[in-house]
DNA sequence: GTTCTTCCCATTGACGCCCATAAAATCCCA
DNA sequence: TGGGATTTTATGGGCGTCAATGGGAAGAAC
């Protein structure tokens, strides 16, 4: 597997270590960075992470954008300047700094949430209320997206 | 056969383990995944459940929208984020997590139905109730149709 | 010296792997 | 075609390994 998938809420512990989930460990080795990069969100009180190539996605990005436009400052500073790169050590565990910590409301467990292609860190509580929010809003996105075709009988792809 | 069909209902051993029905196994093993890709139905007490084919699906959808738009990582988060990969064991046993045994009502027995492209996992007294309600709807549906498509056979499996 | 970080070890519980058994389906052969 | 033999399936249990977590020791920074 090649993909973040699933959650899991892991505790903080006296010295600020967390362990990554196990599986994401699996998916970040394979991408070929050596630590995890880590920004906040910029939509949710949450942080985005990923391996080689969420860092490429962003670049790609920002390079996308005209050279010297204000856009592109000004991206490029909302994402990389507050990006870490994050060590993981032997036993998988990293520190999330406490900047970063406090985007997210982080005290002392975090919920990994895969995205697919990136992961989330989430305070636990506020997670649970996106998550519902999250999944309200597919279920009417998937009832405009299948009016009138349920008669076809197959299943597009989202959820019955 | 690469379809997902018919209704087998097995027992959660005492370590959590249940056994995939060995005709699901084999149109798994087709697909190319090492696992069960599982979430909880949108609509329905039950959990949906199927392989590579199935995670292309949900992959497609959230690669339609745009990067780093919210509504890409909501979507994500809702179909990622509940998502697990589940695993198989060498004697086809896999072990259904807490999360989502509980959005399905699921104790000691589970009932796994084949839906063609994608399978459920239902509580067996629920899909019960549920099955029932279907055959009512398809007959009511039916007489508004007219009498005389017998041909088209009931369709058992149950798709909402 | 103290503080902070990095590395290493211990514990506990969960999970994967192996084997055993019994029931059911399938095959085979007279 | 019928019935026994073989193979597959479903299920139960033992045991080793790994993941998550806590704590300590060695080393670097202040």
């Amino acid at each position: 597997m090649d993909q973040f998938v699933s959650t899991f809420t892991n505790k903080i512990d006296n010295k600020g270590r967390v362990s990554i989930p196990a599986s994401f460990r699996t998916v970040l080795a394979k991408d070929g960075l050596e630590g995890i990069y880590c920004y906040p969100s910029l939509d949710a009180p949450a942080l985005d992470a990923g391996g080689q190539r969420l860092l490429n996605k962003i670049n790609t990005l920002v390079e996308d954008l005209a050279p010297y436009s204000d856009e592109r400052d000004q991206l490029a500073t909302a994402l990389f300047g507050t990006s870490e790169i994050l060590t993981i050590d032997q036993d998988g565990r990293t520190i999330i700094p406490e900047r970063l910590r406090e985007h997210a409301g982080i005290t002392n467990q975090i919920t990994f949430v895969g995205l697919g292609e990136k992961f989330q860190l989430w305070e636990p509580k506020r997670f649970e209320a996106y998550q519902a929010e999250a999944r309200q809003k597919v279920r009417d996105l998937r009832k405009l997206l299948g009016a009138g075709r349920r008669d076809r009988g197959g299943p597009e792809g989202a959820r019955e």
